[in-house]
DNA sequence: TTGGATGCAAAGGGTTTGCAAAAGG
DNA sequence: CCTTTTGCAAACCCTTTGCATCCAA
């Protein structure tokens, strides 16, 4: 796996450094982070890597196909490693829940839009809306 | 329609106000807007305000049920009237190209959602990939 | 050796907030 | 009148950028 970010690097000429090996590590042990979070995993690890490297990395790595992002509030995106089976994201608007589906339950839509051409980024997806808990939550209270 | 306006911010006693009309109205005839987009056709048109007032209108705005937002962009928001029948968006990535879609295409992946529970926010839904256009681009070029 | 990578600090875009003045009902 | 709204300016969060230094290859 951290072959692959040797691997992937040197075939664009980049260069592999210890900062762009703990950064994919850091997204891999978290499943789920923001380029902040990344940073305190990174720091609490070893040594002090900058703000700007992390976002900077990020970015590489993505290109590279190692990590993707979605974004799951109107606050910074999340990041994940691209070893993780893809999945499409629901979020609750109310208690901020995140639960993960499985890419069959778009399929429909996905069939629907290739018919135009269109191929959609699963991965990308999130969708918002109100989960069962807080919908009960709400039939007692005021709209 | 401004009746709307009038009547629902009467309810929650809420006041009536010039900047809130017109920042409706802007919403509305612009179709698709950003706060900072919403602010220069507000003040081409009359007097001036202020750019957190747009803020906080369209927050209101939206409370109210009068107008929705989302996002097609990693930039700002895309606000639009709630007039505007239900849709969904499908945006290129590579020319941002912004596609309708009726909400019928995404009704699998409601209906699959409501089952848990989970009530989606259709018309809050971006879907982002690649289109057939930039697709066909792509044919000739390096990864 | 040498171009790519990093750290630092400053700038930048978008949004929020505290507060006093203004104004709707 | 009294409470909501507004404008203003400062603060904020997140991200990007310029530049000198550093270091992987």
């Amino acid at each position: 796996m951290s072959d692959d970010l040797a691997a992937r690097l040197r075939e664009q000429g980049l260069r592999l450094t210890p900062q762009r090996e703990l950064i994919l590590r850091a997204v891999e042990d978290l499943g789920h982070a923001t380029p902040d979070e990344v940073l305190a995993q990174v720091r609490s690890q070893v040594s002090s890597v900058n703000a700007s490297t992390v976002y900077r990395t990020l970015e590489v790595l993505e290109e590279l196909g190692l990590v993707r992002h979605t974004h799951l509030s109107d606050r910074a995106p999340t990041y994940h490693s691209n070893r993780e089976h893809e999945h499409v994201h629901a979020v609750c608007r109310r208690c901020r829940a995140v639960t993960s589906y499985e890419p069959e339950v778009v399929a429909p839509v996905v069939e629907r839009l290739a018919a135009d051409g269109f191929a959609v980024d699963v991965g990308h997806l999130a969708i918002f809306g109100v989960c069962g808990d807080c919908a009960a939550k709400d039939v007692g209270s005021a709209t």
